[in-house]
DNA sequence: CCTGCGTGTTGACCCAAGTCAAAGGGAATA
DNA sequence: TATTCCCTTTGACTTGGGTCAACACGCAGG
């Protein structure tokens, strides 16, 4: 079937409230059926969009989970973030009017494509959607903030905390548990996103095991000490 | 003086290729003269605005040298930027309608203070405006992308190298040298933006001189081998 | 069923950076 | 000119996490 034909309308999308602005007119809802021209399948490992490609679209993640990373020349990368259903990636496009990292889907997914020019069109007519626009970018830059402050001045046990914590938080604002998850990631990205190496993260696995602060089976994760994690994080003062 | 009664003009400010969108004609440019408010100036070691405080301009910096941080409860802070004339602060405050950091002057400073809601309103008839806001937001996000980088994967000399070639670089654009800086913030605020300690940021100055690599008085850093920077931040596959 | 490969775990060892402590240097104030 | 405060440098020691290596697990394909 050709992509192209599906129709898509957000206006009755079940994600609207995570990439839509609220309380809109009906008449303002119409309008905004027009941003996403089609959706699209990505299977997993492939990209949805690579460093250095053209920019022209942003895209609404429907279903599936994604890794975005920073790739260098010299073999290794970053992984910047991962993201999930109702999230917007491709921001990183618009200064230069070409992507500065991949987007790999770490599931099969699905997006809805938004062409940047259509949403730029509609927000000046949307006041709405100008703002949710703005939102969305200023929540990417917060977000970064955090993992900054985690990247420099965490360590090893807190960065998985506030790892741990923040994705089943993001997955039980989406109806999940809140105290169960699976990964949809190695150990590997974990640690390029934690800056980490692949056994520290397995060893604080380990750790968090021997704590009785958590299960592991595998990429099955079960939390049984939201409160210790939490303290891990928050209490970083190395208690000196 | 009352900072109220300064005129301010963006159509004749120097700065003007830095802050605001190119090939304007001579109407949107008279428009684009309604979007500052007024010029705020800011002493030394004081704060533009602060985690917590109500959101409600961006600003650009005219003169002057700010840094961006995160305070934790527990005391400590994370260094987030440095920012300088012709950069846009604030973009933090927009998600949830208050400011997530700290801006505090490095040294005495002015800024143009541009209310959000007249930007988002302007930015609604001048397409050009409105895309420059998009951009300035996604080279936010793309530079703290590069500092997560920097962050996860990089080893001291390789941070404080990209660092000082990032500032010298800004600061060339802005028409000063390629080789000699004044550092305007302390060794240790270097260090928390690099996520290390300032004794280390202390010894991989020292390192540098004794290579050959930079002249250090101080605050004031001659650069005397910039391939040699570059080569440290590029070739980090740590030889092997 | 076996085999192989990608992934994950664990151990032993090492090193880059953190910690603690002391002393030196500049700039501002009295 | 002396005093003070802050910033910076340097040394000695410690340590968290990286590195290297071996092995275990589970799923996919033959």
């Amino acid at each position: 079937m050709n992509p192209q034909a599906i129709k898509v309308a957000c206006s009755n999308c079940n994600l609207r409230e995570l990439c839509m602005p609220m309380g809109l007119t009906e008449q303002d809802l119409n309008r905004l059926d027009d941003l996403v021209a089609v959706r699209r399948k990505i299977k997993r490992g492939a990209t949805l969009f690579s460093n250095g490609e053209k920019f022209s679209s942003l895209y609404a993640i429907r279903t599936g989970f994604f890794k975005t990373c920073l790739a260098t020349e010299d073999g290794r990368d970053q992984v910047t973030g991962f993201q999930m259903a109702g999230e917007i990636i491709g921001l990183d496009g618009i200064v230069n009017d070409q992507h500065s990292c991949d987007a790999v889907a770490l599931e099969d997914a699905e997006v809805c494509v938004m062409p940047f020019d259509r949403i730029e069109e509609i927000s000046r007519e949307v006041t709405a959607l100008q703002h949710h626009v703005h939102k969305i970018m200023s929540r990417e830059i917060v977000r970064e903030h955090g993992v900054m402050l985690l990247l420099g001045s965490m360590r090893a046990e807190e960065r998985l905390a506030a790892f741990l914590l923040n994705l089943v938080q993001r997955l039980h604002a989406r109806g999940f548990s809140q105290s169960e998850l699976i990964l949809r990631m190695t150990r590997e990205e974990i640690g390029s996103y934690l800056g980490l190496k692949l056994e520290t993260v397995s060893r604080t696995f380990s750790k968090f095991v021997e704590d009785g602060t958590v299960e592991v089976k595998q990429r099955h994760v079960r939390i049984l000490d939201t409160d210790a994690l939490q303290r891990l994080v928050t209490n970083h003062n190395h208690c000196h």
